[in-house]
RNA sequence: GGCAGGUUGCCCGAGCGGCCAAUGGGAGCGGACUGUAAAUCCGUCGGCUUUGCCUUCGAAGGUUCGAAUCCUUCACCUGCCA
């Protein structure tokens, strides 16, 4: 099969093209065979997340073009860390990174098709880092790296006052020798990552420029932050976890239904395998009628059915139309809000010595990280029981509160819902 | 190894013996306005059995009626010198 020659067209119009080596020479080689290409993930963190996405899913459309993916988890990079400016990290036992190794390709193989003549192979840098002697590394890597440029790299620059160790100034050297020798054994010659890699990108190809000739491409995908160009996650505790163990699909859902307009199009097209008509026809249905968030929702049920699975997504989307409808709470059967109350979250509560206050459900429900704040969101009148504001922190909800005769719905300003089940 | 400076709440950063749970900004959170958008405005932002109490200002000791603030030791960071 030969490969899509308009890959690369749609890769820019995506906006997944942030940098790039020279892009003629990489329009080139994808037109004219498969190219076998890599894109590294380090184990950081037990799951992968919204940033790593667009490593995944990106891979998976040079896959669908007809090339060659070689999924790399960075059991020895990992290892090492790779410079940020928030300042060095704090290094992870081998134990952990084995386990995290583990987890993240688990995470990443449903994305890729492991058959075929362009079949995926995961590889790990472990295998041919670990055995190798600090004598050769330093003889046949080192030696090509000349440290005046790596010091002239950002992130190294902004770490020089507050300090960074020898260890993590190294990493650049670790990465080029993942592509050198996936390169050498693989053929592989087009390496990808985020815009944050891009040093550690053209690391490589340089590398494998100067020790052995070679014509190796990179390009990077672009930084994903909200419109005010800060940071998404603030919520969740710091990032937009792909494990429904970190993040509930249905969080991962309000997520993408929350995005901000300006945003909609470019994350369609980072993030959605709709086509170039299909993106524009949703855009101009949004930008008509913004009120009805037509983008937010086909991005939502796009990305949260790709990362969690159809079923899933149509439970939840249930769930969040049930408590977002606006109709009255009462109006639904126990059961559709039962159901709905799991997906956003709930505990069981035991009766026998009473329903407690509402300040306790709220902490309870973790609506509230503790009573004090509890107190103050209902003091702030943030806080509602079946959709009606709370007003008294003494309050204790009784058996005509259950909806269904079991249910309480607990929210915390206009979002966040949580279900109360009375036993 | 020597000398100097630093380590404050999620982040930045004031405070330099009582008026400090600790100024200010950012983030976060809630309210109003909206469309589960953005912007704006207002409020809030350690914990609790909440008109008071408890635990915080790198760690441990000490001085004092009283310390984030003074002293000692230790740890770490930065700079200069060796």
């Amino acid at each position: 099969m030969s490969p899509d020659p308009t890959l690369l067209d749609d890769l820019e119009w995506r906006g997944l093209i942030a940098h790039s080596t020279d892009l003629g020479a990489l329009r080139e080689a994808l037109r004219e065979r498969s190219v076998r290409f890599y894109v590294g993930f380090d184990p950081t963190a037990p799951s992968l997340h919204l940033g790593n996405l667009v490593q995944i899913l990106t891979a998976r459309r040079l896959q669908n073009a007809g090339h060659t993916p070689y999924a790399l988890v960075g059991g020895a990079t990992g290892m090492i860390g790779d410079p940020r400016d928030s300042g060095e990290r704090t290094l992870n036992s081998l134990d952990t990174v084995k386990e995290w190794v583990e987890r993240v390709r688990r995470q990443i193989e449903p994305f890729l098709s492991f058959e075929g003549d362009n079949a995926a192979t995961m590889v790990n840098n472990y295998d041919w880092t670990a055995s190798l002697s600090t004598i050769d590394f330093l003889r046949d890597i080192g030696k090509h790296f000349p440290v005046n440029r790596m010091l002239a790299r950002d992130v190294v620059k902004s770490r020089l006052e507050a300090g960074i160790s020898y260890t993590e100034f190294s990493y650049v050297l670790l990465q080029s020798m993942d592509f050198l020798s996936l390169y050498r054994d693989h053929g592989v010659t087009l390496q990808f990552g985020g815009s944050d890699q891009w040093g550690n990108l053209t690391g490589g190809v340089e590398l494998i420029r100067r020790s052995d000739g070679g014509k190796a491409h990179a390009f990077a995908t672009p930084l994903i932050a909200k419109a005010d160009g800060t940071k998404y996650g603030k919520t969740e505790g710091g990032a937009l976890w792909l494990d429904p163990e970190m993040m509930s699909p249905y969080s991962f859902l309000q997520f993408w239904l929350n995005v901000e307009d300006e945003k909609v199009g470019e994350l369609l097209r980072i993030f959605t395998f709709f086509s170039r008509d299909e993106i524009e026809e949703i855009e101009a249905r949004h930008a008509e009628k913004p009120f009805l968030r037509a983008g937010q929702r086909a991005l939502a049920e796009h990305v949260t059915t790709l990362v969690h699975g159809a079923e899933e997504t149509e439970r939840i989307q249930a769930a969040s139309a049930a408590l977002f409808g606006g109709g009255d709470l009462r109006g639904l059967s126990a059961g559709t809000l039962g159901a709905a109350l799991r997906e956003a979250g709930s505990v069981t509560v035991d009766s026998s010595g009473g329903i407690p206050g509402v300040v306790d459900l709220l902490v309870q429900t973790g609506l509230s990280k503790s009573k004090g704040e509890a107190r103050r969101t209902i003091g702030e009148g943030g806080a509602y029981l079946n959709n009606t504001r709370i007003d008294d922190p003494e309050q204790v909800p009784t058996a005509a509160d259950l909806i269904g005769g079991a249910w309480l719905v607990l929210r915390r300003g206009k979002k966040n819902f949580a279900g109360v089940e009375v036993r």
